[in-house]
DNA sequence: AGCCCACAGATTGGATACAATCAGGGTATG
DNA sequence: CATACCCTGATTGTATCCAATCTGTGGGCT
């Protein structure tokens, strides 16, 4: 697995992990000594991972009141995935057409990985898997930045989002996405690729403004 | 004017001018204990300050190893412009409908800024001012994640455009350019709007890219 | 009762001190 | 002569301590 070579570093990932899962729900304020102690770190090492967590917008800062939880309103929630509509019709466009015969056969492998995962029910393995596959596709752009942007939008809606997996039928229909991603990906057929993610990220907005609506 | 809350948003606001301005060149290592020392604070709020730039893409981070201040590639650089490009885009496409005669009238004001700034010669000053037409614009959007994620792309490459408003003949260009906008923007034409801030890129991008190949 | 102000506790902001790690150079060894 | 190793100085990473600031509460005043 990947080593970490800074405690900062463990810290801003179970940070994310935190958020994601709900364990720091939106809205809350994060108290920094209580939360160093639970890390078993001390507030430094903290606190710069929350910087960095400010800058990619998943807490909110307020001078000398401390860290909270960002709360997405429905206008923030659609901002978020008009942007990442752009971003990821943009990779699409320069990547698609740039992708190896090996790059498919290690989305096609991956795929592997999303259903076995998907048959033993394993939540954040699923999401895990998923997340592995479109990232794949998106680095086929070879613009390192832009797959960054992206990254940060999905990060953005992930404490909105780790229900979804959940369900069964949602297993189904992630799948039959993925295997129409996969045809347009070999076809190398632009268009039809953009389309294919448009529906996915369709299929991501409605779950999470639901998850909004009900907190 | 803008007070100042804390210490590490003067440090920011510091690192951002040294970086614009060379006085922290592409490449350099930064050393915490003599900046901070410079600046006048103690590492803490200096390194936080790090982070947001980091974020940003302005400083490198090696773990153990420290910060550089970033050194674009040519790679870099046409991906950045690649992506204000689909930004700025998307900001005019939807902001520019939206824009009131208010707004409108608040953009020409600023154009008199940039033109006074541009007769004293205060280079600093107009490139403030030519920012503030510009995110102005981009502002109408009210996309305000948005409006971040372009203005990260313009800080990019500030260390290398620092000149571009050093000769009169470029400030003409400028002028010119701005009024073709306003232009633009009174008939509230989306697809011209974004042709002549294309225009202004294609400019911004050869100046760039000649400070690049300099060092 | 309603409002204002002062005080106290909690929390964050920053400085200092120390530990961990790295880069470079000199030395021993093949 | 080349190479591997260790040692040292420089630099970063983290913990701890204290100062600055905020929030809420209670008492006094009108």
């Amino acid at each position: 697995m990947s080593e970490l070579v800074t405690a900062q570093e463990g810290v801003l990932r179970e940070l994310r992990l935190q958020i994601a899962s709900g364990k720091l729900s939106p809205g809350q304020q994060v108290i920094q000594d209580a939360l160093a102690a639970s890390l078993g770190v001390s507030r430094v090492p903290l606190r710069e991972a929350l910087k960095v967590l400010e800058g990619e917008g998943q807490v909110i800062y307020h001078p000398h009141r401390g860290y909270f939880v960002a709360d997405l309103s429905v206008a923030d929630l659609v901002e978020v995935y008009r942007i990442r509509s752009i971003l990821e019709d943009e990779a699409l466009r320069v990547g698609v057409p740039l992708l190896t015969n090996e790059d498919i056969e290690y989305l096609e492998d991956i795929l592997v990985d999303v259903e076995s995962a998907a048959k033993t029910g394993n939540v954040t393995a699923v999401t895990a898997a998923n997340r592995r596959f479109h990232f794949a596709i998106f680095e086929a752009s070879n613009m390192p930045r832009l797959v960054r942007m992206i990254r940060n939008q999905w990060d953005a809606t992930d404490a909105y989002r780790s229900v979804y997996f959940a369900t069964p039928a949602n297993l189904a229909h992630m799948n039959t996405e993925h295997r129409s991603m996969i045809a347009a990906l070999v076809a190398r057929d632009v268009e039809k690729s953009i389309a294919q993610q448009a529906a996915h990220r369709e299929n991501s907005v409605t779950v999470v403004s639901q998850a909004i609506n009900k907190s």
